[in-house]
DNA sequence: ACACAAACTGCAACCGATTGCAGACTCATG
DNA sequence: CATGAGTCTGCAATCGGTTGCAGTTTGTGT
């Protein structure tokens, strides 16, 4: 069906090697040679076929993405900010979604692991043994999570945390509720320290209400012990946590922000459409997963490129409605 | 690095040949034979190289995706629903988003081409003769369009807006205004017929205010001239867009749905959560990526299945607070 | 014990590329 | 005109699998 490199040699009237050369090594073939060649390859609408250049040269041009839930905004950016500059790199992306299945990790990557050079591994949930097994595998780089040795990209998650608190206190507030995300997220881990570290350098008092899913139905279920804490601000783990919160204080009569400021953390597109439209730490998504791309891309040309080994994004506090004066007692 | 079918070979004490046929056809070989493979599979953690099956089989074991848009949620929910669907036939996904730009569709489908057994194309922007063009060059399945003989899955829309405009009647309204997406979009073609037929079979009046980006900038930009129209519903092409509307006639202090009554298509994650909460028509999306894989996979297997050709969805009215009673004159 | 079919297994060619090596050609120089 | 250096180009091996064909083993009937 489609065109192979013989039939282009043959149409050219060279060797297949020639054609080979012709088009990854221009420098070595001649001149006129190479333009009959492109000629040909013009003509037939001639794609080399990966597949079988990876088998010889050990590179398939293609990296797998294993997500939690792409029906997740945060993963979804993510997820096209790989595609948009594994694309740049004329690389292809394969796209798998573990759907919050933490057992699902290791097996995704294995079978992955043997089509592709590499693999972006997303907030993994695994164990730290785990993904040192699974590193043996393949080339992995993390996202959203730091693991022993392993390269990554993460958020500096105490400085968007700290960002906020600075926010708050300048708003007048003095007790902050937080609402954490499942406890055994890397990310909640070092939201909680960072926001620890916050509280304690601004003399302000912390109010954590405990540990929910990271979704809609975890903020209407924080939202009344968040009440219940006397605070006049909370932040919580994530947006879609944040907007939950909004929906079921909006239902109890509790103004936002005269009674209560809230702030979020990500950014997603649904925040600015949020009623009122969100307060929130934003956390480069797309870029993220960019540098993720050319972080994996680096290690594979190098593998021990030790220098390049980590990516580290900021984010940066958005300030919209949900946030105020803290209420006069 | 990773094992090869020799290294199975070797260690069970047979010839490649024989591996191969113990995995692929094990009806072929001896009992014996076969366990002591599985034990030397099992022992090396092989796992067959697909690229290189790919080679001789003709059969990757991969398709493609492509999307417009992965950051909207439409688009990441129909991807999931490929993904899983893909994962249990064993078949690995390559995705790839277009940005919504229509040019570029062509080029990624054929640059996919040589590296999977078939693609699928959601909501492509081309014209028919590219769409045409593409399916010359691999297998193709079709979402949210339906083009000139291609295989395809996509909405019943005329039947969807039926139900939106039989719920609105029913409340009572008698002038319904309609936001159309691009004007160049299948969808808004056939959701406009739809209405168009449903309005007439009611007797009710429809107000269309044109054409609109599918987006919340979309719907705000939208708002005015809706409620300009006179009409005491309003249906949007999409949630987006719905939600759009809400926000703008909001901030004009015009009450959802006391005055004005709206529906949204789609049923995203966001509408839920909208305030009002959305009535809209949900459209299964997942089940779409479930459905269009289903056929793309019946379609290599069998290239002349004429009969599976085309799989048509249906939308489910979901009635929450963002439709009540047509107000009294 | 012998012939014959059935059931397995291995050899070798092949898929579409890449690449080390060596042969062929060009051209300037002695 | 022979020689040598430089450029190009082609041959053939290779990657990790699959598969047609032929050879070997096994089992059965007589």
């Amino acid at each position: 069906m489609a065109a192979t490199i013989r039939d282009v040699a043959r149409l050219a009237g060279v060797s297949a090697s020639t054609v080979s050369r012709a088009l990854s090594l221009p420098g070595m073939v001649n001149a006129a040679t190479r333009a009959r060649v492109a000629a040909a390859v013009e003509q037939l609408g001639y794609e080399p076929n990966r597949a079988a250049r990876g088998l010889i040269t050990g590179r398939t041009g293609t990296i797998g993405l294993v997500v939690p839930d792409l029906a997740n905004p945060f993963f979804a950016s993510l997820t096209k900010g790989v595609q948009a500059r594994a694309r740049r790199h004329d690389v292809a992306v394969f796209v798998a979604d573990t759907d919050e299945d933490p057992t699902a990790e290791s097996g995704l990557v294995r079978a992955l692991s043997k089509q592709v050079d590499g693999v972006v591994l997303c907030s993994p949930r695994g164990s730290d043994e785990e993904l040192a097994a699974i590193a043996q595998e393949t080339t992995v780089v993390l996202v959203n999570r730091a693991a022993a040795g392993l390269p990554g990209v993460s958020y500096d998650n105490e400085d968007g945390m700290r960002q906020a608190v600075a926010h708050l206190v300048a708003l007048g507030h003095r007790r902050i509720a937080w609402v954490g995300g499942p406890a055994s997220s890397w990310s909640t881990q070092h939201r909680a320290v960072g926001l620890r570290n916050a509280v304690e350098a601004l003399q302000v008092e912390l109010a954590p209400v405990g540990n929910f899913a990271p979704t809609y139905e975890g903020g209407m279920a924080a939202a009344d012990q968040v009440a219940a804490t006397g605070a006049t601000a909370v932040i919580a783990y994530n947006d879609l946590v944040a907007i939950g919160l909004l929906a079921r204080l909006h239902s109890r009569g509790i103004s936002v922000p005269g009674d209560l400021s809230v702030v979020g953390v990500d950014d997603i597109a649904m925040s600015r459409m949020a009623r009122p439209a969100l307060t929130t730490v934003r956390l480069p998504k797309q870029e993220a997963g960019r540098v993720a791309v050319e972080l994996l891309l680096a290690l594979l040309d190098d593998p021990d490129a030790a220098s390049t080994t980590h990516g580290d994004l900021h984010g940066e506090l958005i300030v919209r409605d949900s946030t105020g004066p803290a209420p006069l007692k």
